[in-house]
DNA sequence: TGATATGTTATCTT
DNA sequence: CAAGATAACATATC
């Protein structure tokens, strides 16, 4: 799913496809998605791509930043000068030409394309969406942490990238005092965006496994020990996410038409049944915790 | 056919 | 009152 690895992947190709290019045109037919302000974008050169947990924000010359969410179902796909030769387009990308297969690599607005940005250069960059979940605004980059709710709230995100590292990261004090400070089940708090941002179910569920901790004990239940451990287990599930390019288990895909791999190598999630393959004495087990699904060893995690 | 999946938020409950 | 738990959102897929 779209997690910080995930958002982060997105991140590095549209640095690497969109800076220094302008934006010609925005054509919205989802109101739902891309309430207002379009216009403001016109003409704007793109300075800069960030990420504040899982959210997107697209910073332009003329002092406006696109800032999206992409939730569950959204997708970012550019089409134009610079893809790879030849360009790929994941059957997992919605909205193709309808009658086409989908892995032609002409993506063009479908059924789900919701907004198309028109760049110089003859490039687009399309937002396809089936659940329509995602959002995106338009707010003065001063104002970004001020106006945008969800990143004025986002709790201090992890450090996968030392050269860029994030305005707020969670060092392990910071990370023992959240951990400490409440009795909310471990797992759950993992997932809370205002606590720590930007893991979500997949990884929350990995790194629970590999610091051989059960995903039901209370926050503050935790060992020094265990803290540390699963400080690291979360760093180490990030990175190794980021690394595969990402989990593309629904519908997450690049801006370049390609799928991550991190779906490859789950260690715990979704693998209800099957043996772990740690201690190999038994078969995940799932559960539901906070209203999302939960995977776990009952013999290798601890309670 | 209906249960299920996900991230966030709105709403309800303790 | 505030923290925490749960329902709602929309829709493809199993």
């Amino acid at each position: 799913m779209p997690e910080l690895p995930e958002v982060e992947t997105i991140k590095k190709q549209l640095e690497k496809y969109l800076v220094g290019h302008k934006i010609t045109k925005v054509e919205v037919r989802a109101r739902k998605i891309f309430a207002e302000g379009e216009r403001n974008l016109e003409a704007g050169k793109v300075n800069k791509i960030r990420r504040f947990g899982k959210v997107l924000s697209i910073d332009l010359d003329n002092g406006y930043s696109a800032v999206i969410h992409i939730k569950l179902t959204g997708q970012l796909i550019y089409r134009g000068p610079n893809l790879p030769n030849p360009a790929s387009l994941s059957e997992k990308v919605v909205g193709g030409i309808p009658g086409l297969p989908a892995s032609a690599s002409q993506m063009q607005a479908g059924k789900h394309t919701h907004v198309t940005f028109f760049l110089d250069k003859g490039g687009k960059l399309y937002y396809n969406d089936v659940r329509k979940f995602g959002w995106i605004k338009i707010i003065k980059s001063s104002n970004l942490k001020v106006k945008s709710d969800f990143i004025a709230r986002l709790g201090p995100e992890p450090v996968v990238d030392k050269k860029n590292p994030p305005d707020n990261p969670l060092t392990l004090e910071k990370f023992k005092e959240i951990v400490g400070s409440t009795k909310r089940v471990i797992k759950v708090l993992l997932m809370d965006q205002e606590k720590i941002g930007g893991v979500g179910n997949i990884y929350a569920n990995d790194a629970l496994w590999l610091a051989r901790i059960m995903p039901t004990r209370s926050a503050k239940s935790l060992s020094p020990k265990e803290q540390s451990k699963l400080y690291d287990a979360i760093l180490n599930v990030l990175k190794e996410g980021l690394k595969r390019g990402g989990a593309s288990e629904l519908s997450y895909v690049t801006p370049d038409g390609n799928e991550g791999s991190y779906q490859e190598h789950f260690l715990a999630y979704g693998r209800k049944d099957e043996t772990c393959k740690r201690c190999h004495k038994a078969k995940f087990k799932k559960i539901t915790l906070g209203g999302r699904g939960t995977y776990f060893c009952p013999v290798c995690q601890k309670l």
